[in-house]
DNA sequence: ATTGAAGTGTAACAGTTGTTACACTTGCGA
DNA sequence: TCGCAAGTGTAACAACTGTTACACTTCAAT
């Protein structure tokens, strides 16, 4: 839904010779094909792993054995960088390439030694991951709204803040139902009565909101 | 629920000379009343802010104007620290002082010189929005199962997991209701209903796994 | 011993959502 | 042009949860 791409440029030139890394820095790159497995949940996760090219998904692993999916990550990016640090680092989910991939692989100790070397990196590896709990914490909170009404005007009013009552909203109502974690009609009857209600009007993805007012009460 | 907190003992020694810190550190220290605002939701974020004693609350606003609480914090530990460095630098919550309150503030710019100086500073800095980060994870993989008794199923696999079939809860069902994002009875209803099926079994907060593939099968 | 608060069990009913099934439209490729 | 897939609207019913209310137990304080 919100982009939580944090450009990570400096790494398409990391095999050339630009001066921003060391010479001395250890580095491996590793390719991946189409459909391999790169990482199991669980796998200890000591390096600093990043997307050079091709796309990757991320799927958790339920105890029940089922998979459920987490995002997809294109080139340039890094792999679950937060996890590097944390207490318990271990993948919090399985890694398949999707793509032809290029994997960089930088050892814990390297990344400490070029944040202290580089500043400029440091901070942006710290953006980057402040940017991930950010995206996490609105997903959260979209989570903790209990009716399907409310997720929609909590949408819809997000929306509202840039772009103003007329706008388009990038995802149909399949792939919407799939964000709130509700079902596809439960969606489709929720948008209906609300149109029903005069609270917002749409074609196809072209909404536009009625009354705001009636809108902002689904979140009390 | 799950304890989040990482030690962040370097703090509790900042103004004595222990070495740790660089000497000319510039650094503030304010203190504030029992029920002080001590941020607004949105105000700037452009330092880093370590309660030193005593304790605050975090709440969120929603648009409607309401207050959902978010977390207590106790000292010695950071307010918000990955949003120092977040794009949108701005508090996601309304922070209240809940006593008696001091509170460490160092610039961002100290911040990011004292992180080159020092990388274990740095490490510990990581360490703790790593396992923030991986709370959150966990907390939404939490919200995202959708019924009742399924929640108390991962609850339950959880502590299973480290403790075996038999177990002791340290909250009562009134909190676990609120964990679970739940209506008291109706989290009362459905453990009722497991008792019944002999799935598990209870008196006060000690539990017993009683049919553990059933209580898996409740996570699919 | 009595009172009161906290925690819990339970029931009836209303409200919301999921499930399933089917119809309809649109757009695209064979 | 035809057929097919994707997206959507809708209905009937089942399942689940919330709300409200009340009873009961436990335990600590007076």
């Amino acid at each position: 839904m919100t982009d939580n791409t944090t450009s990570w440029t400096n790494f398409e030139n990391i095999q050339e010779e630009n001066g921003f890394f060391p010479d001395d820095m250890q580095f491996t790159i590793k390719t991946y094909r189409k459909k391999d497995i790169i990482f199991h949940q669980g796998d200890t996760c000591d390096a600093l792993y990043v997307v050079m090219s091709g796309s990757v998904k991320t799927e958790m692993i339920s105890e029940s054995g089922n998979l459920m999916p987490i995002e997809t990550i294109h080139a340039p990016r890094p792999l679950a960088p937060a996890f590097l640090f944390s207490d318990k680092n271990q993948f919090p989910v399985e890694v398949t390439a999707l793509t032809a991939v290029e994997l960089l692989r930088i050892p814990k100790t390297e990344v400490v030694r070029l944040m202290t070397l580089r500043p400029d990196f440091m901070q942006q590896f710290m953006t980057h991951n402040a940017n991930r709990t950010q995206f996490l914490t609105q997903r959260m909170q979209l989570l903790t709204i209990k009716t399907i009404k409310g997720k929609i005007a909590h949408l819809l009013l997000e929306k509202y803040q840039s772009d103003g009552l007329t706008f388009t909203l990038s995802n149909n109502q399949t792939e919407l139902a799939d964000y709130f974690g509700v079902a596809r009609p439960s969606l489709s009857r929720s948008l209906s009565e609300m149109v029903e209600e005069r609270i917002i009007s749409f074609d196809k993805n072209k909404y536009k909101i009625l009354n705001l007012n009636a809108l902002k009460e689904f979140l009390i």
